[in-house]
DNA sequence: CCCGTATGAATGAAAG
DNA sequence: CTTTCATTCATACGGG
């Protein structure tokens, strides 16, 4: 049969080299595709969900008339009133907005303009600690000729045993798929030979391998 | 060359079809691994590199030359690796992390960067107690006939106030195999949770794409 | 057009 | 566990 086949020409011959060289590759792509949706998901999991939040309230084709860039979050804006209104309630003492109280002054607020619990709580919190901090710097610049920050205390956090602080908590190389042991689907054909770049993006080394996906002829790696 | 191979016997013979179908899938890879790449990029768009948020110690000595001041992170943050389990353990119902769990949890991670138990008790306080704030507010705001009407201000930047709705992202997933012509079939095969949690919508789309990379194998024979 | 500042939002850690 | 604090990230906006 191989000598047939090699007879009609119109067969592809592949040694089993190739043959492996072609496996790699495949195993590779899938390694990658695996790990990059890992990282996403890591990235993305908790706030940042609003990465592609974007389209409901907030689209509007006409003005960028077929971008196709969509935005990161919108962030809410209190309207004059509102912030007036807020200002108000905070120096009138409520050091404690309570949930409650935070329902009632949304409930309040929303009447001139669109704003969420969520927001009014954000906003006490950030107001109570940015005038904190403002107070702070003010009284120390008294006999300090130092500028900037208060931090001088080596605060020490992290009672917990270990706390080796100082060390690259950076991820790297640490073969991502084995968070998930039941998911290994992908042969642990790791294309490791990045580890050259210690940190740096791991996007940017995807990229270079991504370059040329079509060179599974003589790449012999891995 | 090929004459070796032939009487080799262990001679690979792949069809014009088979071949095909190889370099079809290796199309896909490619580009679901572009796509990732500039999914993630888009995301990520402007600083957020901090998708490596390496931004730990930076202890470089040239900032400290002038004064006494040495700033390093004194603040935990998991890796991307590290929250990834983290939620995955979250989710996965275990609502009490208990003494001992927490301790094997910890070990786990700290495979992954540097952290200490504390940091993962901590971890789950919060993500608990946000988690379910959440819920409250989202569940609270369902009935109220406040907001919602007088939305469509003028405003240009306004933001969706309305709070942080859960998956729904609506990523087009256009054509994404068709590198070079329709999309080979790709088995919808979705074993990822990937619902319940907030993000990962986008994505389980090309986890089904990734599902069965294994395929190949069976390509081989012949 | 880029850059600095103000501020909304996210979140680790701690207090209650 | 719940609430609060502190720090940091990211973005809107105004000025040069």
């Amino acid at each position: 049969m191989d000598q047939d086949d090699r007879n009609n020409m119109f067969v592809k011959v592949m040694t089993d080299e190739q043959m492996e060289v072609l496996r790699k590759q495949i195993a590779i792509y899938a390694t990658i595709c695996q790990q990059l949706v890992d990282l996403h998901k890591s990235l993305t999991s908790n706030h940042d969900l609003a990465g592609v939040r974007l389209g409901n309230i907030y689209s509007d084709p006409l003005t960028t008339s077929g971008s196709h860039r969509f935005s990161g979050r919108q962030r809410w804006t209190p309207t004059p009133v509102q912030l007036q209104i807020l200002e108000r309630l905070f120096d009138q003492g409520n050091g404690t907005p309570s949930k409650q109280k935070i329902k009632e002054i949304t409930s309040e607020l929303s009447q001139h303009g669109q704003i969420s619990e969520t927001n009014v709580y954000n906003w006490f919190q950030n107001r109570r600690a940015r005038s904190k901090r403002k107070q702070q710097v003010s009284t120390t610049n008294n006999g300090e000729s130092e500028v900037e920050t208060e931090v001088e205390s080596p605060k020490p956090h992290q009672n917990s045993a270990s706390a080796v602080d100082e060390s690259n908590m950076c991820f790297q190389n640490s073969n991502v798929g084995s968070a998930d042991q039941r998911a290994k689907r992908v042969e642990p054909v790791c294309p490791s030979d990045a580890s050259s770049k210690p940190n740096a993006g791991q996007i940017s080394y995807y990229g270079t391998m991504l370059a040329n996906p079509s060179k599974f002829e003589s790449t012999r790696r891995v």
